[in-house]
DNA sequence: TCCGTATCGGAGGCGGCCTCCGTTTTTGTG
DNA sequence: CACAAAAACGGAGGCCGCCTCCGATACGGA
């Protein structure tokens, strides 16, 4: 057999099958240690619960931010529903606002997501495995938002990004348990008010 | 010399020379490594750096927060300054304004700060160092709106609270180093739109 | 100068991160 | 079915930071 057939061989019947076993097992442990504690959990608690070795854990995902990407990733479904549902609305200000809770949803998913989070935003560097999931965010918020400013919803001077880093930083907030669901909401109805683009009569007072 | 006389006497000289002398290292040290590395810095380099054995600093600060606390307090003065140059004007609105900006520069401190700071509004029990500052500003900041509101200047649905909760989160982004100075203006912006209690007449749109 | 006492600081246990390398599992072949 | 090459595994171990004993030390009063 050459090197070309097994090559393909291999890419038909996928990796070797203790590799997918494991790389299921860490991902299922993983998505529980991170519901649990945080981002920050133990990852040598993750591999003892899906019963492989540290090692196996570091070949599988080199860093932390890679096995959170790869959580995340299973995650990305749940947004790609609520995307296509947002996308049967036809006021673009609603659609823009209804995305705006859900990316505060995803990046609500584990306590401490926002910081890496960030933190590839910040690098930038196509290394970094939450740079792109980030990218595609900040994307898809832009566009909404260039929607609603076309139709005249949002202020002018507003970028995707800003909301976008609201976003974080609301999700950032409740994940700390300081604010209450009330304070929360107050917030958002802030920000939104700060967004939004006035329109001439004069809403209620407080 | 009696019990009661010994103890005045101490009172009067103050704590031994050398507990004062490593508490004033220690306390210099913290503040280097907190501005260098954040929050996070390691408390064994900082002992090592004012010359003193892990068990002194522990025994001088039980916790990292504090420690943190301690270096905070040096701080508080120049909190204190902008108070008195903020007690000095004559618009509400204005001062409210001041102060936010004076809080966030204060949470932007060291990177980090914000987490141990909300983690002490959550649990909000007295042996966490960083609850009694806390709630001085969230006090003060209530305070501020309360004045506002009476001049009519921010909408009466708003809380002090959330105004406090809403500078830590920018200081939070701030920190995390992934928004430029015009992303944090404009967020700021939106906030302050949002709270202000809005007038008749219609602003430049965008 | 000396003593009692408060304070100090190094040693060491623990847990988490990460890597080397001998061992095992898988897969394809004869 | 047995075998061999290749791929993957996992435990041991080094490193570092947190935190705590406890013998050694420095301070302050007499």
């Amino acid at each position: 057999m050459s090197e070309v057939e097994r090559a393909a061989e291999r890419q038909r019947r996928g990796p070797r099958a203790d590799v997918q076993r494991n790389r299921a097992a860490l991902l299922a442990a993983a998505q529980r240690h991170f519901l649990m504690s945080g981002v920050g959990a133990s990852l040598e608690a993750i591999a003892k619960e899906a019963g492989v070795g540290p090692a196996t854990l570091y070949r599988h995902f080199p860093s932390r931010e890679a096995l959170l990407a790869a959580v995340l990733q299973t995650r990305a479904d749940e947004l790609v529903a609520r995307r296509t549902a947002i996308a049967r609305l036809d006021d673009a200000a609603e659609a823009l606002e209804q995305w705006l809770r859900a990316m505060e949803d995803y990046f609500s998913a584990f306590s401490g997501l926002p910081e890496p989070l960030m933190a590839a935003a910040r690098e930038h560097r196509p290394d970094n495995p939450l740079t792109l999931p980030c990218d595609l965010l900040i994307t898809a918020t832009d566009e909404y938002v260039q929607s609603a400013q076309r139709a005249g919803h949002v202020r002018t001077s507003v970028r995707g990004y800003d909301l976008f880093l609201a976003a974080v930083s609301v999700a950032w907030l409740k994940g700390t348990g300081a604010a209450d669901a009330e304070s929360l909401d107050r917030l958002r109805s802030l920000l939104h008010t700060g967004y939004r683009r006035r329109t001439g009569q004069t809403q209620p007072a407080g």
